[in-house]
RNA sequence: AGCGGGGUGGGGUAGCCAGGUGAACCCGCUGGGCUCAUAACCCAGAGAUCGGUUGUUCAAAUCAACUCCCCGCUACCA
C-alpha cells in the first residue's frame, strides 16, 4: 500500500445538455469517487474535480428548442447536475464548469502558448451552413436519405440503419436538423494543432506508461500509427470561449479541447479558493504526483492523445495521465441507453428509488471493465439482495447484535486460539487484496472482495456456533464474538469507499472517534480493544421486495411524477 | 470497410498479456446442517470442453490464421 503523496483524480466532464444517466456516471464521476475516496483513506492528498461541458453545438440548439439562451440553460443544468452528483455521494474538491472565468482564461491563455510555440496554423475549409438559422452545421445536424441503403434519417457523418460512414455531401435530399431547410456549403476559417509533431513523445509516453489499461494503450497507439492529422480547435459556433489567435474574432474553442484542459483550471481554481493559488503546480509539475482519469471507452483518445499532446505542447513540462482507466459501457436491458426512446435509469430517477450507497455499489460490482455489461433489475436485486443485504448486512448485524445481547454491549475479552489468528489473518489479506484492486482500479473486484469479507465472517460464526458456546464456554464464546467484531471494523474501512454514507453509519455505531473519512485506511485492522462498548445496531440494509415488473412500475411512477413537475 | 475491445455452466463475471496443478467466483438449482441474525447463514452436489473452424505444441480458454456475432472509434457529436 504505497503513499504516493499527491494524486488527482478526475473523471469526464459530463456534457449537460441533459441530465446524465448511469451509464454516463458509472466509469466517470461514481468510478473516480471510489477511487478517490480510497486514496484519501490511505492519507494521500487528494484532489477530485471535474464539471460539467456546457459549451459547442448541441447545447446552443437544446436551449433554442427550449427557449432560453444557452447560458440559462446549462446554468440550471449545472447546478441541477451538481446538486445530484452531492447526493450521489461524489466527493468532489471542485466541480466546476466551462463558464468558469479561470478555466476561460487557462485555455486562452494556454493555447496561445502553443500558437506561438508554432503547433497552430489557420486553414480555410468548406462546412455546411444553414441559410435559415444563420449557422455553421455540424455533420451530424444535416440528416438525409443513404445514398446506400435508401434508409431516411441518415446523419451527415454516418447512417444507423445500414452503418455506412458518410461524408454530408453524400445524403440525398439533406436538411438542417434544427429547422429542416437545405443547408448550403460555405468557406470558412479553422485553426488546427499539428498533432503529428507530438507522435514520437506520444508513443513514448504510452508505451512506458505501466498503469494504461490495455484497452487505452493498445487503441492509442494504433491511432498514432495511423498518422496523426492536424485536429481543428476552433468552431464557428457562439456559444464557447472565444479563440484568442490573431485573426480568429467569432470562433470559439472546440469543446474537447477547453473540456480537457478543464482538468487544470479546475485544480487552478480549487487552489486559488483555498488561498494557496500556487499549490495547483504540485498536482501538475511535481513528478511524484498522480493524475488519475476516469473515462468511457468512446473518450479513450481525448485522454491519451489530445490532453497529453496540448500539454507538450505548451512546452510547459506538465505531468502526463498517470493512468486513464477507460470503461466499457453499460448496457440497459441490451440496448443502448437512450433519452428519446427512455432507454435506461437516468441519476436522478435512480435515487428516487433505492439510496445512493446501493447503486454505488451495484454499479462498482456490475462496473463494465472489459466488455459492455448490462443493467437489468435480476442483477441488481442480486447485488443488493444477496450481497449486500444477505452476506455482509446480516453478518454485521448478527455479530453486532449478539455482542449487545450477551456482553452487554462491549467487545469480550478474547483467548485467540490458532484458528481464531487464522480468521484474523484471512481478513488481512483480503484487506490488501482490495486495497491493490482500489489501486489498479479494478474496482469490480475490489466490490467482491468486500463483500468475501463477509462470507469469511459468516462462515467462521457458523463453525463456531457461539449461540452454542455461550451456554457452555463463555470464554470461547467471547473470543469468537471478539473475532468477528474485528471482522466488521475491517468491513467498515474496505466497504467506505463504495458506500460513504452506510460506512459512515457504521462507524458510529461501532462508536469510533470522528469519522470514517478521515485517512483511517490503516485503522482496519486495529483492534477494537475488549471493553470497548459499541451502540445498538441497525440494520444498514433493507432487502428489496419486489419483482422487475414492479421495479418498471415503479421507475415508471417516478417518471410520471417527473414530468409532471417540469 | 479499417482499427481497438469482447463472445467462458441457466444468469452475471474472473482467468488469456508471461500455454501445463481438478476451468475459479457470485446468483440460481438440488440435498443436508444451523437457529445468534433482516426466512438470514453454513456445508455438499449437479451443471460449461471456454462463439466456430484450422494450425503450432508433449500440452491451448490462453499462442497463430481464418470466420461469425456484439460494442466503440475512424479525426466537424460530445
Amino acid at each position: 500500500m504505497p503513499n504516493f503523496g499527491k494524486v488527482l483524480v478526475t473523471s469526464a466532464w459530463p456534457y449537460i445538455n441533459v441530465i446524465p444517466h448511469l451509464g454516463n456516471l458509472v466509469g466517470s464521476v461514481l468510478s473516480a469517487d471510489v477511487v478517490a475516496r480510497y486514496y484519501r483513506l490511505i492519507g494521500d492528498e487528494v484532489l477530485m474535480v471535474s464539471g460539467s461541458d456546457e459549451h459547442g453545438t448541441p447545447i446552443e440548439v437544446e436551449a433554442m428548442k427550449q427557449g432560453v439562451t444557452p447560458k440559462e440553460l446549462t446554468d440550471r443544468n449545472h447546478a441541477r447536475v451538481a446538486e445530484l452528483f452531492r447526493k450521489w455521494g461524489a466527493s468532489f474538491d471542485n466541480y466546476t464548469r466551462t463558464e468558469s472565468p479561470v478555466h476561460r482564461d487557462f485555455v486562452q491563455e494556454t493555447l496561445m502558448k502553443i500558437y506561438k510555440n508554432g503547433y497552430i496554423f489557420s486553414k480555410e475549409t468548406q462546412m455546411l451552413y444553414c441559410e435559415h438559422d444563420q449557422r455553421f452545421l455540424p455533420d451530424r445536424f444535416v440528416e438525409g436519405k443513404c445514398p446506400y441503403c435508401g434508409g431516411e434519417r441518415a446523419r451527415g457523418d454516418q447512417c444507423d440503419l445500414c452503418g455506412r460512414l458518410l461524408e454530408p455531401s453524400f445524403l440525398l435530399e439533406p436538411y438542417c436538423v434544427i429547422c429542416g431547410n437545405k443547408p448550403t456549403v460555405k468557406t470558412t476559417k479553422h485553426w488546427y494543432i499539428d498533432l503529428s509533431r507530438f507522435a514520437n513523445p506520444l508513443i513514448q509516453y504510452l508505451s512506458e506508461n505501466k498503469q494504461l489499461p490495455a484497452n487505452a494503450k493498445n487503441f492509442s497507439l494504433n491511432w498514432i500509427k495511423e498518422g496523426l492529422k492536424p485536429r481543428a480547435v476552433t468552431r464557428d459556433v457562439d456559444w464557447g470561449i472565444p479563440a484568442p489567435f490573431p485573426g480568429a474574432e467569432g470562433k470559439t474553442i472546440y469543446v474537447w479541447v477547453e473540456a480537457v484542459m478543464g482538468y487544470v483550471s479546475a485544480t487552478i481554481e480549487y487552489c486559488k479558493r483555498i488561498g494557496e493559488p500556487e499549490k495547483w503546480k504540485e498536482f501538475w509539475f511535481d513528478k511524484a504526483a498522480k493524475t488519475l482519469y476516469f473515462v468511457g471507452k468512446d473518450n479513450i483518445p481525448f485522454h491519451t492523445i489530445i490532453l497529453p499532446a496540448l500539454l507538450l505542447a505548451s512546452g510547459e513540462d506538465y505531468n502526463l495521465p498517470w493512468n486513464v482507466s477507460a470503461t466499457e459501457f453499460l448496457q440497459f436491458k441490451g440496448e443502448k441507453a437512450s433519452k428519446s426512446q427512455r432507454i435506461g435509469i437516468w441519476i436522478d430517477e435512480a435515487l428516487e428509488l433505492f439510496p445512493a450507497d446501493y447503486w454505488r455499489f451495484f454499479l462498482m460490482a456490475t462496473r463494465p471493465e472489459s466488455k459492455d455489461s448490462n443493467f437489468s433489475w435480476d442483477v441488481f436485486l442480486e447485488k443488493v439482495n444477496a450481497d449486500l443485504n444477505d452476506t455482509l448486512g446480516n453478518f454485521i448485524h448478527r455479530t453486532l447484535t449478539f455482542i449487545n445481547s450477551k456482553f452487554n454491549g462491549e467487545i469480550p475479552q478474547p483467548k485467540l486460539t490458532a484458528e481464531d489468528e487464522a480468521v484474523l489473518q484471512a481478513v488481512k489479506e483480503k484487506v490488501e487484496t482490495a486495497a491493490q484492486e482500489f489501486e489498479e482500479a479494478k474496482l469490480q473486484s475490489a466490490a467482491n472482495t468486500l463483500i468475501s469479507i463477509g462470507r469469511i465472517g459468516n462462515q467462521y460464526l457458523n463453525e463456531k456456533e457461539p449461540w452454542k458456546l455461550v451456554k457452555t464456554d463463555r470464554e470461547k464464546a467471547a473470543t469468537v464474538l471478539y473475532v468477528t467484531a474485528q471482522v466488521v471494523k475491517a468491513i467498515t474501512l474496505v466497504s467506505a469507499p463504495f458506500m460513504p454514507a452506510t460506512a459512515e453509519q457504521l462507524w458510529q455505531t461501532l462508536n469510533l472517534d470522528g469519522s470514517v473519512h478521515e485517512g483511517r485506511w490503516k485503522e482496519a485492522l486495529k483492534p477494537l480493544e475488549a471493553g470497548h462498548k459499541i451502540a445498538r445496531p441497525k440494520p444498514l440494509f433493507q432487502k428489496i421486495d419486489a419483482d422487475e415488473k414492479q421495479l418498471d412500475e415503479m421507475l415508471a411512477a417516478v417518471r410520471e411524477k417527473k414530468a409532471k413537475s417540469a
